[in-house]
DNA sequence: TTTACTTTTTGACATAGGTCAAAGGATACC
DNA sequence: GGTATCCTTTGACCTATGTCAAAAAGTAAA
């Protein structure tokens, strides 16, 4: 999905407003495995993913890697903590495919937040879908099953499941990947 | 923690925009175990927590309550998602303590987000604030044990525990009251 | 103070899901 | 097209935490 398309269906935006903050963001080519922010870094940049998928995770102490978020293309991809509180990150922002992205710093989105009263409307519309998303995994996390926890991932991401692998998925879920590969084959034999 | 107080703390208002947006809140005083919305109804109000403590919760298959959150003094109290989207909420609010609050429909909460672009931003900066707090809470959830996640809580809400009773947080944590009564009687073993 | 009710603790036992190790499959590279 | 690498599946076993039941402690009401 496009970057203006995207912006206009969350507000209606005139057409001046929409050339100038669309102007304001920059294009980039991403490859497959990209790391776009490390942890202790402060993420710089908010993204919008018009093709690709992404992920941001973290690392336990014993090196394994927790997946925290998927984000598919036509939504908005960052370290939303240290973005916005200028912190550094605690997560890892990587790409899972060769992606096209645009990308836009603090201080821009600041400024258009501060020239355009919409501006500041798209944020708080971004903001509460955000969260109504991720209570959505809260509420599977607190007290559902390991399957039913994949139940509710195939609903808040249709086909990630053909486009990453299994153990960023396993991970996401709060899940080994030997029990989410379990669940799968159950899954099979019934059908 | 005052309306006006908290107000000015997020944005720095003028003291006109202040008086009006406060003066479209209702103050209420509501008794301990009150219920401020139910399960199906639409989230008609936004609170604001002037003393006492609430908590949101569902139900599962099974009867039992599921805490979600726990809403402290000096907060917002709301169902978020059936708020914002104007959807049935699958939570209930209830205050667990006689309480005092202030309270804004969404019509009147509208207004003032049209009205006055400072509104606006302040409604997006509790959105990513409490945005990182749900993700916080997902962290903990998503791999940590459960005495890290009681760990967790402390942090989150330090003086809880001596609030509301041991199944709340239990179920807020993701665990029966039984592991967390177990866990708190070894941390008073080593002390 | 006695009675009734609610909350917390404790014990015995059950189980979902974790861990570890190895074998298959799939994919990419030279 | 063969070799190295990565991803997924499977099996055997283990452990944290759940379930159920009952006792104990705390709180409120009369």
């Amino acid at each position: 999905m496009n970057l203006s398309i995207f912006l206009k269906q969350v507000v209606d935006f005139s057409s001046e407003e929409l050339e100038d903050i669309v102007s304001h963001f920059e294009k980039e080519s991403v490859h497959k495995n990209e790391i776009l922010v490390r942890e202790g870094q402060i993420c710089s940049k908010l993204y919008f993913i018009e093709k690709g998928v992404g992920r941001s995770y973290y690392l336990k102490e014993d090196g394994k890697e927790i997946t925290q978020w998927f984000f598919i293309d036509g939504k908005i991809m960052s370290s939303i903590e240290s973005f916005f509180q200028q912190v550094p990150s605690i997560y890892y922002l990587e790409m899972l495919e060769d992606s096209v992205i645009y990308s836009i710093t603090r201080e821009k989105l600041d400024m258009l937040f501060a020239r355009y009263h919409n501006m500041e409307k798209f944020g708080r519309l971004l903001s509460t879908e955000m969260l109504t998303r991720v209570v959505n995994k809260l509420n599977a996390l607190q007290f559902q099953t390991a399957r039913e926890r994949y139940e509710y991932m195939l609903k808040e991401f249709p086909d990630i499941s053909t486009r990453v692998s299994l153990g960023f998925i396993a991970s996401y879920l709060g899940m080994t990947q030997e029990t989410l590969s379990r669940i799968r084959r159950n899954d099979s034999k019934k059908s």
